[in-house]
DNA sequence: CCCCTGACTTTAC
DNA sequence: GGTAAAGCCAGGG
């Protein structure tokens, strides 16, 4: 079901804008919800456009969050009630996808 | 058109 | 629980 020509960064900005507070998806399901599999592409959407866009919402396929992005994700989790996990990574929590993973 | 990079995923050892 | 390798997609030079 080919779409209007949508830039493939507004198409990432809407899916994420579409996620509701206090869960969260991974880039793979994101990018699945586009119709691809590019989970790196929607990384790179975030690293570019990310700025006006719920960014700590997306997270990696093991809960963690963005790379270099852990300080800030964390400070939106708590501040949205997302269920998160104290760890002894580097991050120092991962995100509890069992509970906050995001079911269109 | 070719090559490289990247806020990734998955499988295998 | 870890690391290693290959696979995938989009953007930029």
């Amino acid at each position: 079901m080919p779409q209007q020509p949508v830039g493939f960064v507004e198409a990432v900005l809407a899916v994420v804008a579409d996620i509701p507070p206090g869960q969260v998806a991974t880039y793979g399901d994101v990018a699945a919800l586009l119709g691809s599999r590019g989970a790196r592409a929607v990384g790179g959407v975030m690293a570019r456009y990310g700025s006006d866009a719920a960014w700590w919402r997306v997270v990696r396929a093991g809960g963690h969050p963005p790379s270099g992005h852990a300080a800030s994700a964390r400070d939106h989790y708590e501040r949205e009630g997302t269920p998160i996990v104290a760890t002894a990574d580097d991050d120092g929590y991962r995100i509890d996808l069992s509970a906050a993973r995001w079911r269109p």
